[in-house]
DNA sequence: TTGTAGGCGTTATCAT
DNA sequence: ATGATAACGCCTACAA
């Protein structure tokens, strides 16, 4: 059986009362005492057992981060700087991956979400009312990378991600981008398309529709970019925009020169591919960090929006605009 | 206050005991009386609590899984299947990233393994005596992807996947081979060097020494394997192949016109590359699964050591044996 | 088959 | 500043 608080109280010389203070309301035991407690525990390797003392203070020291793909490199980055974090805080985080499922991902809320101490969502695709319902646990929820339901959250500034690509572009004599678009309801990618029609700047923006935010998307994509005569093409990923990169290839197109193409993410794979990808660069490890700390924070009232710049990367994959539109060979 | 049990009991008019029972151990009850609770319990959304089950029958329904880096792809797709599997068992994942300390490591295992019903480590380099110091925790821990100190363990083949790949490339003609290994200290890496020294194959094996298991790692690897006059290059994991890739086409070597690359993993980016990467295809979500269920099924007296099969994807990246050695220009 | 009662390890309350 | 005592929610002998 492992070391328990009355070993340590025994051991001491004390009462269980006194070793508990001494040991997590410090301030409230004599100085001499309060080092003894703490010397014995350590001296016998005393670890509080989670389970009693969440049942008499409801906390249990987990956090759960419900996430809809581990695999994807999004939410794996969000996953080890939310890990980090908690951990300084001294929480352990419950992960659960959702599959891209909604109501997968309503029932790992209401079933782990009930016994954490608060709940990180990242939920890209959930209908507000479905948030809503979903947040109904009686813990803190805190949206990742979206806003909604009016719940606190922390996201990226999409709006002002596509402004400084195609910005970008544009200084390079790009006039006519193409948007391949993401999932139908995803939140980021409506971010981004008010971001696009917000514009104030001489381009014409092609809509692609919206696409699957993987590789085959980036190349379905990528033959309807190239019909519509646009010299650089903006995808709703840098998936996506490795799927452009490869049909473009494919069809004789070369990036660059021919096309300029920037992805958003800035996954790590993009700087391991040829030509490497310009792309917008999100602080995933800041939104993770940002994350816990918010959900942790005593709430001062008002529901806090979190919004962190990105920042463009600048790689090969972009260059200065042909003096004619693209032809494939 | 979430509804408890005896809320349940008293709503249906038994004794706490009862609905306990009728929910934990349904063939003590009467039937008729176990549905009407199960119905109640049902009906007033009812969830056991966990931290109260805990603390008198010693099992949290956690388990943690303790990994080097959770962007790591490879770590990434175990943790995803791990979770699956462990949700189907009724477990939640409690998720730490030791961030390749060693130390840092051990911690973890200590502070988070002591709370959980067991502990999956992942851990390719620690110290055979530190794994048994690690090891000593008062829960069951399972070794992934390695074996070592003893302890149970699920690891693939890493010996038959060189022995793979190498025949692959012999029956493409070439007949030195160079190979780049990873970290001194990598288990699996010694296990791949142990399949190379087994060979009977008439294949001469350069060894380019121990590399950082990433991109750099390969760029490193590349010009050292010009340097041999290998016509093939097998490395440690993908990122290291992709490395190599990129510093062949970078000093006008041809893939796999004139050296053909083969990586181990087959991470997602191998396919997303061009050419695509031949590589040996680690089965990462049986992984994670077998580990699950080795961890939970009752040891039945021996320690068990799975070895699971791995399988070479034959890509873009290997073809036949060029006339001459490469010569880079 | 069912109910009663005790206790798991910790913190909080209330005396002292 | 300290100690005795009562919870927290659940499970499980034991008794009926």
């Amino acid at each position: 059986m492992a070391v328990t608080l009355r070993d340590v109280a025994r051991a001491a010389g004390v009462s269980a009362a006194t070793a508990s203070r001494a040991l997590s309301a410090p301030h409230l035991v004599a100085p001499e005492r309060r080092e003894l407690v703490r010397r014995v525990a350590r001296d016998l390797g005393y670890q509080p057992n989670r389970a009693a003392r969440e049942l008499i203070t409801g906390r249990s020291g987990h956090l759960c981060l419900v996430v809809p793909d581990l695999e994807n490199p999004f939410f794996s980055a969000v996953a080890k700087a939310v890990q980090a974090r908690a951990r300084t805080a001294g929480h352990a985080v419950v992960v659960a991956d959702a599959e891209e499922d909604p109501v997968l991902e309503a029932e790992l809320v209401a079933q782990l979400g009930a016994q954490a101490d608060g709940v990180l969502l990242c939920s890209p695709r959930m209908s507000a009312d479905d948030l809503a319902q979903v947040a109904s646990v009686g813990r803190p929820v805190l949206l990742v990378n979206r806003e909604g339901a009016g719940l606190p959250s922390v996201a990226v500034d999409n709006r002002d991600g596509v402004r400084q690509a195609v910005r970008h572009l544009h200084a390079l004599g790009h006039r006519r981008v193409a948007y391949a678009g993401g999932p139908v309801g995803s939140w980021s990618d409506a971010r981004r398309r008010d971001g696009l029609a917000a514009l104030d700047l001489d381009v014409e923006v092609l809509d692609l529709g919206a696409h699957a935010p993987v590789f085959a998307g980036g190349v379905a994509a990528a033959d309807l970019a190239l019909a519509t005569g646009a010299t650089a093409v903006l995808t709703h990923n840098d998936l996506m925009a490795l799927g452009v990169l490869d049909r473009m290839r494919t069809r004789g197109v070369r990036v660059p020169d021919d096309v300029s193409v920037v992805g958003f993410d800035d996954a790590p794979v993009a700087t391991l591919v040829t030509p490497s990808l310009t792309t917008v660069a999100m602080p995933l490890a800041r939104l993770g960090r940002t994350a816990v700390d918010l959900l942790l924070s005593p709430g001062d009232g008002d529901v806090p929006h979190v919004v962190l710049p990105v920042e463009l990367a600048v790689r090969a994959s972009t260059a200065p605009a042909p003096s004619h539109p693209p032809e494939p060979r």
